[in-house]
Parts: C-alpha cells; sequence; structure tokens
DNA sequence: GCAAGGTC
C-alpha cells in the first residue's frame, strides 16, 4: 500500500505487452524495488514503485496485456456451418469480443493515473494492441493523458531514452491492423467453411461430419502451402538431361590435381565427341598459365529475424517454430535484442564497442571480442534492410552455459554472439592460385586455396572455407603424364524445400511478419496439408497438394503469393496515409466475393482433384520402382571412360556404349 | 469447427 507520502505523487500507468515484460520493465526501472500485487486479471500483475518522470517524482504502476484485448468475431446467427449462408461473412455485422478481465484491470489503474504510457512492442501490431488499451483505459479516465513509448531493447538505458521521447498513437498504423483483422476474419471463415462443407459432403468416409477437423483457408496459409507445391510440381516436371564434361587429372610432387574443362557442359553428344577427337591428336599439354591472387570470404551481415530462422534450422536442427519460441525466450531474459527484426545494419549512432565489451570475458570467444575492439573496433558491413525500429539481433549482455537450463536456447545464445562477433571482425583472407592448361585446342582449370587469415572464421563454426591443394606448376611446362575423365553427369532436379526454404520465400514474398512464419508452417502441417519426409523435407499431402490444384483449375490465384502482396501494399498505404481503412477493405472484400462466387461454380474442382491425387498416391504405393539404381553401378562405362595420351591405342568410347542410352538420331559409331 | 495476430 502506498504511504501518505506517496499518495501525494502524480501517478503514471505504464503497460507492457505482457506479464514477462512488465516484470522486467519493473525491475530494470526501479532497480528491483518493485513490488507487486494480483489484480482482476490472474495473468497480469501489477507493479509498483516510484520514480523521476516527467519532471517530478511519480507513482508508478505497470501492468500488462496479453495480446489483443479486442478480437472481431461473427454474431450467433452465423455461428452454424452452412452452404447457403457461407457467403453472408462478407458483409455481416461484427462483433468484438472483449477479454475483460484484462480490460477491468486496466480501467482500475486508470482510474487513478494522470499518464498513460503504451509501452508495447514497436511494430504494427503493438501499436493497435496500444490503441485498444487507450480505448479501455479512457473508458475510466476520460482525461488520462495518453503516450507511446517507443524502445526495442529491455535494457535501462533504452527503456530511458523511450520514457524521455514520447509520442502519441499512430492511427493510421491503428487502422491498417484493424483492415487486416476484419479482411482475414471475412475471407479466411468464408472460404474454410466452403472447402470444409465440400470435403464432408462428397467424402464422408476420409472427412466425417462428426470430425472436428477443418480444411481452412487463410491469406498466409495457403500462399506458404502453395510453394511446397509448387516446387515438388517443378521436380516432377523435370526432365533429367545428361551432359558430358571432360576432366585431366595429373599427379605432381605427389598432388593430385583436377582440372576442369573452360568449355560449357556438352548437352550435345556429337560436340562432346568432338572434343574428345580433338583432345585425342593433341600430343602434350601445355601449362598456358599459372596465377596467384589474393582472396576474401565475407563475414556476414548483421541478423535479422530471417537469417536468424535460416541459421538456426541448418545449422541446429531446429524447426521454424522452436527457433521463434526461443528467441522470444531469450529476448524476455534480457540476454538478445528484439529478435523480431527486419534490420540488417546497424544505425550509426550505435555503440558497437560497448556490446563486444561485454563480450570479451566470455572463456571461448572474449580473446576473439578483445582482438577485434585492439584492431580499431567493429567494422560491420554496409547493408541496406532497415524497418526504421528495431536493430538487427545482438547480444545485451554476456551469458554462460550454465545459466541456461535449456541446451538449445544456449546454442541459440551462442550463435547470436557468435554471428555478431563475426560479422563486427574482418573477413577471411586468403591465395588463390589458377593453373590453366592446354591440351590441343582446349584449356582447363584448376585452383588452389591456401588460406592466410581465418578473420570472422575463428569463432564461427557455422561456416568453412576448406584450403585446397594444388602442384606446384609452372608458366610453359610441358606434361605428357596426364589422364583424361570423360565425367557423365545429370541435371539434378531442385531439392525439396526445407523450413529454412519455406521461410526465406515468406519473407521474400511478404507473407505474414517476421513472427508469425512459422506458425504458418505449423498451421498447414496441423491442418495435413504438408508434412516432413524422414530428411526434413516438406512433401504436400493429397489433400494439400488438391485444394492448389483446384483453385489453379478454377483460375483462381488463392495459393499464390501476389495476391496477399498486392493486400500488404495497400496496408502500408493506409500506414502512409495515402488510402483509408474503408477504401481498401470494400474493395479487396468485393474482390474476394467474386472469386467465392467462381469457386463456388466450379466447386468440382476440389472432388475433381482430390480424386486424381488420391488415385496417384494408390498407383504410386502399387507399383515398384521400375529403375533400380544400384545395379547400374558396377557398369564402369556408365559414368565415364579413361585414356592416356601415352596410350592411343586404347579404345573405349567416351560415351557409354549402350545404343538403350543414345539418341539413335546422332552418328555415334565414332570409330 | 473458420483467419492472422498476439500471448498464458
Amino acid at each position: 500500500m502506498p504511504t501518505q507520502d506517496e499518495k501525494k505523487l502524480p501517478r503514471a500507468l505504464f503497460v507492457a505487452k505482457n506479464n514477462v515484460m512488465a516484470k522486467r520493465i519493473s525491475a530494470l526501472l526501479s532497480k528491483d524495488k518493485a513490488v507487486w500485487r494480483d489484480g482482476p486479471s490472474p495473468f497480469n500483475k501489477i507493479y509498483s514503485f516510484s520514480m523521476h518522470f516527467q519532471g517530478r517524482e511519480t507513482l508508478i504502476s505497470v501492468t500488462s496485456v496479453s495480446g489483443h484485448l479486442m478480437c472481431p468475431t461473427f454474431g450467433y446467427k452465423l455461428k452454424e456451418w452452412h452452404e447457403s449462408t457461407t457467403e453472408k461473412l462478407f458483409n455481416a455485422p461484427l462483433l468484438y469480443w472483449r477479454k475483460e478481465k484484462v480490460a477491468q484491470n486496466l480501467k482500475d489503474e486508470a482510474a487513478n493515473s494522470n499518464v498513460l504510457v503504451i509501452l508495447t512492442e514497436c511494430d504494427r501490431e503493438g501499436e493497435n494492441i496500444g490503441a485498444q488499451i487507450k480505448i479501455v483505459c479512457q473508458e475510466a479516465n476520460p482525461n488520462i493523458h495518453v503516450f507511446r513509448a517507443k524502445f526495442s531493447a529491455v535494457t535501462t538505458e533504452s527503456l530511458e531514452r523511450a520514457l524521455e521521447n514520447l509520442h502519441s498513437l499512430d492511427e493510421n498504423i491503428v487502422d491498417a491492423v484493424n483492415c487486416r483483422m476484419e479482411f482475414d476474419l471475412r475471407i479466411g471463415s468464408a472460404f474454410s467453411r466452403l472447402q470444409t462443407l465440400y470435403y464432408r459432403r462428397y467424402f464422408p468416409a476420409q472427412f466425417p461430419p462428426d470430425d472436428p477437423k477443418v480444411i481452412s483457408y487463410g491469406s498466409c496459409q495457403f500462399p506458404t502451402l502453395g510453394f511446397v507445391v509448387e516446387r515438388e510440381k517443378a521436380i516432377q516436371q523435370f526432365i533429367a538431361r545428361s551432359f558430358w564434361m571432360p576432366q585431366l587429372d595429373h599427379v605432381k610432387d605427389g598432388v593430385k590435381t583436377e582440372f576442369t574443362w573452360n568449355g560449357k557442359p556438352q548437352f550435345n553428344a556429337v560436340k562432346a565427341r568432338r572434343f574428345y577427337t580433338n583432345a585425342r591428336t593433341a600430343a602434350r599439354a601445355i601449362v598456358e598459365m599459372v596465377y596467384t591472387y589474393p582472396t576474401t570470404k565475407p563475414r556476414p551481415s548483421a541478423l535479422n529475424k530471417a537469417d536468424l530462422q535460416k541459421l538456426a534450422i541448418k545449422q541446429l536442427g531446429m524447426t521454424a517454430h522452436e527457433v521463434t519460441a526461443v528467441a522470444e525466450q531469450l529476448y524476455l531474459r534480457g540476454l538478445i535484442s528484439n529478435p523480431k527484426t527486419n534490420t540488417n545494419i546497424f544505425h550509426k549512432g550505435m555503440e558497437l564497442n560497448s556490446v563486444l565489451a561485454l563480450l570479451v570475458s566470455d572463456t571461448s570467444w572474449g580473446a576473439f571480442a578483445q582482438k577485434i575492439v585492439d584492431d580499431g573496433g567493429a567494422m560491420p558491413r554496409k547493408e541496406s534492410q532497415n524497418d526504421g525500429v528495431h536493430p538487427p539481433i545482438h547480444p545485451l549482455r554476456l551469458a554462460t552455459r550454465d545459466e541456461f537450463s535449456c541446451e538449445v536456447e544456449w546454442r541459440v545464445y551462442e550463435l547470436v554472439a557468435r554471428h555478431f562477433l563475426a560479422c563486427c571482425s574482418k573477413d577471411a583472407k586468403g591465395q588463390e592460385t589458377r593453373v590453366t592448361i592446354r591440351l590441343g585446342e582446349e584449356n582447363f582449370t584448376a585452383t588452389g586455396l591456401h588460406v592466410d587469415d581465418r578473420g570472422y572464421l575463428e569463432i564461427y563454426p557455422y561456416e568453412n572455407w576448406d584450403e585446397k591443394s594444388i602442384g606446384k606448376y609452372d608458366h610453359g611446362e610441358t606434361i605428357t603424364d596426364y589422364q583424361i575423365q570423360m565425367i557423365e553427369s545429370k541435371m539434378e532436379p531442385p531439392p525439396l524445400l526445407t523450413e529454412a526454404d519455406l521461410v526465406t520465400l515468406m519473407d521474400e514474398n511478404g507473407i505474414g511478419t517476421s513472427a508469425t512464419h512459422s506458425q504458418h508452417i505449423q498451421t498447414i502441417k496441423n491442418r495435413e496439408y504438408v508434412m516432413l519426409d524422414g530428411n526434413q523435407n516438406l512433401c504436400s499431402t493429397v489433400l494439400g497438394r488438391s485444394l492448389v490444384e483446384a483453385y489453379e483449375n478454377m483460375g483462381l490465384p488463392m495459393a499464390s503469393p501476389g495476391l496477399h502482396a498486392d493486400f500488404e501494399r495497400q496496408l502500408v498505404k493506409i500506414c502512409e496515409g495515402k488510402r483509408t481503412k474503408e477504401q481498401v477493405l470494400s474493395e479487396y472484400l468485393a474482390m474476394y466475393r467474386r472469386m467465392f462466387r467462381v469457386a463456388e461454380e466450379q466447386i468440382h474442382e476440389f472432388g475433381a482433384a482430390f480424386y486424381r491425387n488420391t488415385t496417384l498416391d494408390q498407383i504410386k504405393m502399387e507399383i515398384p520402382e521400375i529403375i533400380d539404381d544400384k545395379s547400374l553401378e558396377n557398369d564402369e562405362n556408365r559414368n565415364w571412360i579413361q585414356f592416356s595420351s601415352l596410350d592411343s591405342n586404347d579404345t573405349k568410347p567416351p560415351f557409354p556404349n549402350s545404343s538403350s542410352q543414345q539418341d539413335t538420331d546422332l552418328d555415334l559409331n565414332w570409330q
């Protein structure tokens, strides 16, 4: 309870995004002096202390919300799912459901506060949550002064700076989010019901009406699914072509060097044979050029959310979902800066050397951090992505392994710390040696690498740069004891997508926010549209594939990223004040309503695609693989033939000599 | 039973 003296102080209410953040903000601003009590909302405590604020000692209450306070929903008349009423979802009036306990907590605190400071996240959603907090607080206290504080690191300095530079809420941003919410709810619900009701009606065996399984549609989940199906289609349509590349092998000073042909891969067997003839008639090979030059492997750029996802998925074997959760934990514990950043350039005023100073006492990378400071300080690369809100992800304090009960949290923290050091340090430097050999009319080149200075690679185990030895050759030297191989290769189809690839695609195409990429992947897994194969690659299911194909056949781009990107651009225009929420909503809802009608008219496409894919799937299961690659590997002539310049009587053909593998219209009777 | 965005 406040003392008599405290009762006279002005009061300010600070509202954070969640309880953990409220607790941390109170601890930092009060230097651990804050006391807490329960309010009407069990998850949102109230922390009290006094501090100097707006020029005088002020009694502060810090409390929180848990995401949005209000959420749009449909009235009870539309709760029942019916084919006949689904279209009504496009223009039915919306109700707003509210978290009353959280609201009551805010109202209680606002009632006796003079000032409200909103400390939610500095992004679009944070601004919208802030507006909802403002509405609720003003219900209890219409005269309360409302401010917005913007901070991007949970540190005392960052918070104090934010409280000294208060802003007002940006209503355009608030509107843009309201527009997104209403749009996503209407089209998501309408298409989800259309799909679900159709499948339950026509495929009751697979989708029984009493099964709670829903076949959902959403403006983010569908383009995400679309990427997976598109890649599989590219693999399926891929035509494997053979190509030939000659290779010259030579052993010098005990080092075997492989010289690759400078020409383009030969897809044409006749042309490849012409080369072979040239090479055969050449008596000797001459070293045309030996050239050694300095080369570098560039240090990485500063870390943003998408790159953290990609690195952690690939290097730490995590799923996109796990990376998001762990990074958020580290952020809330004040160990790393906000991971929801799109920025990969450090702000000019940012004191990188003081971040480095935090890391110097670490036993693994401390000496490296000190070396960066001693060598003139941090020199990050100049990059261009800047969301204008958060800096790149970087450590905020030094943590040791024993502080982490969870191994994976340590590994992500370590990755952030090592990446920060890497991007502040220097490129790796080396010498590349390039040797070109001329044989007849053909040139062959080999390169070797000697690493002089490993630079950032010293503390960055997520990349390597291997030395490659090469024999010592002199310009003009003649060599005779070489061997030629004709390497036959097949073009590789693109690989299946991994979660890391999918995050990249979503990021590039503006699907979801950096905070939700992993959720959409999880959604399409939960809906059984995609699954992971044994190698952590994403594969579509019969259902997922069918949905994408069905819309494609209707001529509707529901699973392509373009439509969503258009809508996203409109939201940016609302943020910039160039368009209103009403204009964008009416235009886009009308467009989706037209597409909804097309889907209704051609709804049999869902069934046709599902039937087709189910049948194809069964055929695939029943017919064993016809071609057994293993049995072909024993054929020594299959992949290459070899001849030596010293053995011109060699009679092996340069290509596989079995007619079944050759185009019949080519003259391959080369003897 | 539906979205995407928050978060417990």
